[in-house]
DNA sequence: AGGAGTTTGTGAACGGGAGAACAAAACGGC
DNA sequence: GCCGTTTTGTTCTCCCGTTCACAAACTCCT
């Protein structure tokens, strides 16, 4: 969050930004933002504050975004579609270098300048492209078996779309994006504002 | 997530199970699920364990996802068509309304069986279907004015996939996705795992 | 009917993140 | 060169979520 409210000020043409200022911008509190930053080395002045574009490099060689991430998505219907065509993945610092899909009739499709190829292909393309990240856009009931496969290719973190509990191995990160549930929470809160007026708070 | 779990384990045809059951399917620790179960009553029996159909709808009903909301998704681009095509709301408590984009040349489409419409139509339709949940998938720049303008209609909780931290007056619930950021979050991991191998955990 | 075996519900301990507050450091003006 | 001002880095405290552990409650078998 702070790199990309660093990159927003950088375009801006801000050169120099105070705690106060990068936190406000990042939407979270000054004092957090300070001691989150410190875990990563001093890189303020004080009395001045940051300098935006050295502490956006140092942001970004700690996040290990300086250099680009191969990336495969797996499952091309309608969210791998999305995922593929979206530019912010490239501009942050990753590359999708494979679309994988397990329907043949999917293969003859050219989605944002990639063949979508055949879910065979998988373990190749980890070992050519060196790939350590694998997305998961597939239904649910096909997610955990993807997983073992990426697992068994050499993929060791995983992004998953698909609302799956996925069992994988130590050592392998999983991450779960959950939009249902997202809204869920939503209705959850918008429930209890139709109930009690006046109660609210959120995340 | 307990209540996808169950209705996992209810498709499953299991009618009981015990906390450590739940637990292990919805992959959380059994001690906190039991005690995030005991906030909205005693639902279980000692010695037993908890009736699936029974505690789906009480959590149902908690949640407040036994009637169906009304949604309205805001820039129908890549991400838009897929969240409109996306079935997985529907069967979950919520119902898309309406389709909205300020590119008139979109306004032709039907997507998902729904006309995309104008954006000028925002107020119309929140007044009309009661809606109080708005989906932002518009570019960053316009997502504070797309917000801005959902808020003044009457719609008080909002998801938002553009990278931008959203402002909103109290009484308004934002929850965002961010996707570049859990790929950064996964690079993060990626990274430390080649330096000093043998260290990881995740959320 | 009673005891053995299960499993829930919850009190207590633990851990860690978030914010308030302040000392240390840098800068600028005189 | 010194003092006031600004802002960082860090300590201390508070609070909340997570986990352990166990008594209470229920079932089933004898
Ligand atoms: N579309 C959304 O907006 C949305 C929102 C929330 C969650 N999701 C979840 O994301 C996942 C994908 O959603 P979608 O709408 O794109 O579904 P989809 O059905 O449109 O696409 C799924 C794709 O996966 C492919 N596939 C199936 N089994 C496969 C396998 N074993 N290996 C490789 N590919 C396989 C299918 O051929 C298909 O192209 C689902 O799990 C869904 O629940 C989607
Ligand atoms: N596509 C993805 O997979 C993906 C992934 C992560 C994040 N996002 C984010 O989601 C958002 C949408 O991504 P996308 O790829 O669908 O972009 P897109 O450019 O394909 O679609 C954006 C749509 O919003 C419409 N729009 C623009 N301004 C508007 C306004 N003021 N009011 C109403 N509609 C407006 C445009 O006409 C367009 O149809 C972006 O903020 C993007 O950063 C997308």
């Amino acid at each position: 969050m702070y790199l990309r409210a660093l990159t927003g000020l950088a375009e801006g043409g801000t050169t120099t930004c105070s705690s106060e200022e990068l936190a406000a911008t990042a939407g979270v509190n000054s004092a957090k933002l300070r001691k989150d930053l410190s875990y990563l080395g001093s890189y303020g002045t004080r009395g001045v504050g940051y300098d935006v574009e050295y502490l956006r490099y140092q942001i970004a060689r700690e996040i290990g975004v300086t250099q680009d991430w191969p990336v495969v998505i797996v499952g091309i219907g309608n969210l791998g579609h999305a995922l593929a065509n979206y530019s912010g993945f490239r501009s942050r610092g990753f590359r999708v270098v494979a679309l994988l899909d397990a329907d043949p009739d999917r293969h003859d499709e050219v989605v944002a300048g990639l063949d979508v190829r055949s879910f065979e292909d998988l373990e190749a393309i980890v070992k050519e492209d060196a790939v350590s990240i694998g997305v998961i856009a597939t239904p649910a009931v096909a997610a955990q078996s993807v997983a073992d496969r990426m697992v068994a290719a050499g993929i060791t973190s995983i992004l998953n779309f698909a609302p799956t509990v996925l069992t994988v191995p130590d050592g392998v990160d999983v991450r779960k994006v959950d939009l249902s549930i997202e809204l869920q929470i939503l209705a959850y809160h918008e429930q209890r504002k139709s109930i009690a007026p006046g109660s609210e708070v959120v995340s």
